[in-house]
DNA sequence: AATCGCATGTGACATTTGTCATCAGTTTTT
DNA sequence: AAAAACTGATGACAAATGTCACATGCGATT
């Protein structure tokens, strides 16, 4: 047993800059270990499934081939006993209401500063659940309107598909497919396809 | 006189957590020093009309209100002594070509790794210009097809307004808008004007 | 002055998109 | 079991979008 308490923590953040220098902030605290740093999802689970599992996993949600939402699934399906942070965009509540159904255990912005982090940390480990008062605010007053099928076919709409090519995608019929973004567009108060998908991308449910 | 040569550096990042641990990273290398920390473009140029010039001034590109790009045309335009470094991600080297029409000094991906981002700026201090090679080579071949009046179009098309609004907005018919974006269409190989948006976004011609 | 190129505009047309009423199965509620 | 709610599909129609050929005007070139 060690003689000191201490925390590990694996920082998982796409940006190498970022997470430099989030890891060198962390590792001025005597308290917190750096288990390591990963630069997205996918190097995350490689990790997991290679190396003891960290105490706290702090990770950005927004990350090429493995966000950090699929990451906090993994670690909830494997019944890892790391208890996972998120860090997101200001602009983007409506991830919460998942990951908090993820088990997620800490929710930062990342518009906040670094003692709020470190503090957070500190909570978290602590087994407190933290999640940012505005955050928390926007997540309650941000109810989702769109149902899956229309979510998907907004989705791939503001990719640029046609609705032939949307309806391909989803098994649907063309006209279906157009039912569904037009009941979006309504739903959003949005004055076409591209404006809802603006909408609910900003809002984060896509 | 100072017994001592120090650079001093402002700080330029909308993301707190992001700004306060790139400060405190720099702040451990003895011959820097953190003038001060400024959270978007406006507050920085407040600050330097306030303050005298930080020898480099270290901002991230996209941010509300005013970018990183708005101050670098604010510093030239003031003929101010101030070196600028700029942050950008990987994704987006359209900027780059506006970025060194504006004189600015050094150009570093988020991407890349602390050690790079110090010895960028002291070389930057010390009068070299630095541009991360990726960058460089992407920008490159970078060759941006659309005219303003299509960039424009395009633009506001992205934001979901429809072809009556964008021509309001720039004063034409509602025809030739059509025009430009059918043309930014085909020059893009998309397939509509949500398609062409998306492209020109990610190449940062947005 | 004649010519060229460019930006802008027009009109015509086919296609795509948005809206709506309605319908047929299926599942859920009562 | 009857009624209600849900999902997916149709068809019809108006509006918006994309494409193209061609006109106009204006500054630069010769």
């Amino acid at each position: 047993m060690n003689s000191k308490a201490t925390t590990t923590i694996l920082i998982v953040e796409d940006q190498s800059l970022v997470r430099d220098a989030i890891a060198m902030l962390l590792s001025l605290e005597s308290e917190l270990t750096i288990a390591a740093k990963c630069s997205n999802g996918q190097e995350a689970i490689d990790y997991l499934s290679a190396h003891p599992a960290p105490n706290i996993i702090l990770s950005d949600i927004e990350m090429p081939l493995v966000s950090g939402l699929d990451l906090a699934a993994y670690v909830t399906k494997q019944n890892l006993s790391t208890k996972l942070v998120l860090m997101t965009t200001f602009s983007k509540p409506g991830y919460i209401k998942r990951a908090l159904s993820l088990g997620v255990k800490g929710f930062i912005l990342k518009e906040s500063d670094s003692d709020y982090l470190i503090d957070a940390i500190h909570k978290v480990s602590a087994g407190e659940k933290v999640i940012s008062t505005e955050l928390a605010i926007m997540a309650l007053d941000d109810n989702n309107p769109l149902s899956q099928k229309e979510m998907a076919a907004l989705k791939l709409a503001s990719e640029g598909l046609k609705t032939q090519d949307i309806a391909q995608s989803l098994f649907l019929s063309e006209g279906t497919v157009r039912n569904y973004l037009s009941e979006a567009i309504s739903k959003l108060d949005a004055t076409n396809r591209v404006d809802a998908a603006r909408i609910a991308k900003q809002k984060g449910w896509l």
